[in-house]
DNA sequence: TCGGGTTACCAAGTCAACTC
DNA sequence: GAGTTGACTTGGTAACCCGA
């Protein structure tokens, strides 16, 4: 017969097992009225035994009132955004650049992933368990969001193996196309206004001052990068970019499938070319691809920009196009004096988000 | 050494959508 | 409706590289 503690424990190893064969490994192997019943017996017994319960615990997610105002994290590892490449020769150009300033003329390894649409955040673990967790904010400085974090149910409160004593990790908050619909659906079932798009919906729901709120929102992470790391074991991959997000996987965190160690330019390309045609088929939205060189040594070598690495591009997808009619043209000055012509139009949905005016700047014709 | 081209950096501004 | 956010763009300037 074991003890409540060791219930407690088991069901605690047990709802976290299955948290990752669902999230990380997107193998569930229980149904979820399983999940929810072994969740419920846990709830019981914590409840039975409330000095038992730990911040760690998967009923723990939605703890505490509604925060009054969201306080500032300042990152110890800065969150940098990336530069943008639109077509083939801009990515050779990107290549190049690199080989020169490396006074290297070989071809690189690449760790190529989607570009997900979301919101960039940072989340912190300190021996294994999740303490922090902020937004980008500037860069800088960022937003606590650790209430909210927390409600993401594919984000484990406590990291499996040997870890790193202090572990930051980098990802993207996004909401799957499914779980946008389905919220949408019901908004517009109680009446409700409708979110435009995924980003803005995750965006919304991840500045929700009451976590109860965030926690009902069908939110995903993938992780991409480490930021801040103590690691006096070295337990961390320290060569390749690619492998740590492996190692990432193994220690619970989910990392988006798409995710491939490429060799070479061709082969970037003609990742970039596969993700463009399967596009549609995801079940997120992206809008390009994001290509990193793998090797660390090769990236601390070439280093960063004010803004962004010179080891990593995003790989934009083309700009959807659509018609609509203008209705007027404003000019505004700027403040240097330059008169910018801004065209009113029909509003028109282009990718999820209204467009209403857009400058006319460098505008050679208008059709 | 000079001039042109490229790259880097920064501040300011734009835009759409969100929360409060 | 005001304020905020994040992504993005432009304008201006400085630094650097390279060939003449």
């Amino acid at each position: 017969m074991m003890s409540p503690e060791q219930q407690i424990a088991q069901l605690r190893r047990q709802l976290e097992q299955y948290n990752y064969q669902y999230y990380v490994l997107d193998a569930p192997s229980v149904p979820d009225a399983e999940y929810d019943r072994l969740y419920r017996e846990l709830q019981q017994l914590e409840q039975q035994h409330p000095e038992l319960i730990t911040a760690d615990s998967p009923t723990q997610r939605v703890g505490g009132a509604p925060l009054a105002k969201f306080s500032q994290v300042s990152h110890q590892v800065p969150m940098l955004s990336l530069d943008n490449v639109f077509d083939d020769s801009d990515f050779l150009s990107f290549v190049k650049r690199m080989q020169d300033r490396l006074d290297f003329a070989g071809d690189f390894s690449f760790c190529a992933e989607p570009k997900l649409d979301g919101l960039a955040v940072s989340i912190r673990y300190e021996q294994g368990v999740l303490v922090q967790a902020a937004t980008r904010g500037d860069g800088s400085t960022g937003e606590d969001i650790t209430a909210n974090i927390r409600t993401i149910r594919a984000i484990p409160l406590r990291l499996t193996g040997e870890v790193p004593p202090v572990l930051e990790v980098r990802g993207e908050v996004f909401m799957p196309l499914s779980g946008f619909e389905r919220l949408n659906n019901d908004a517009k079932a109680r009446g409700e206004k409708v979110f435009a798009n995924p980003r803005n919906a995750a965006a919304g729901s991840l500045r929700q001052l009451d976590p109860a709120v965030t926690a009902k929102r069908p939110l995903m992470f993938y992780a991409y990068a480490v930021g801040q790391v103590e690691d006096p074991e070295l337990r961390l991959n320290s060569r390749c970019h690619y492998q740590r997000l492996q190692q990432l996987k193994d220690w619970g965190l989910p990392v988006c499938p798409e995710i491939r160690l490429v060799e070479g330019t061709a082969a970037a390309l003609s990742y970039y070319q596969q993700i463009l045609a399967k596009r549609a088929a995801l079940p997120y939205e992206i809008d390009g691809v994001v290509i990193k060189v793998s090797n660390l040594a090769q990236q601390q070598a070439l280093g960063f920009v004010a803004r962004a690495p010179r080891w990593a591009i995003a790989f934009k997808f083309p700009a959807q196009e659509m018609l609509t009619t203008l209705l007027d043209v404003d000019f505004q000055v700027g403040r240097t004096g330059a008169i910018t012509p801004v065209a009113r139009l029909e509003p028109v949905n282009v990718g999820g988000v209204m467009v209403s005016n857009a400058t006319l700047h460098n505008q050679d014709e208008i059709n």
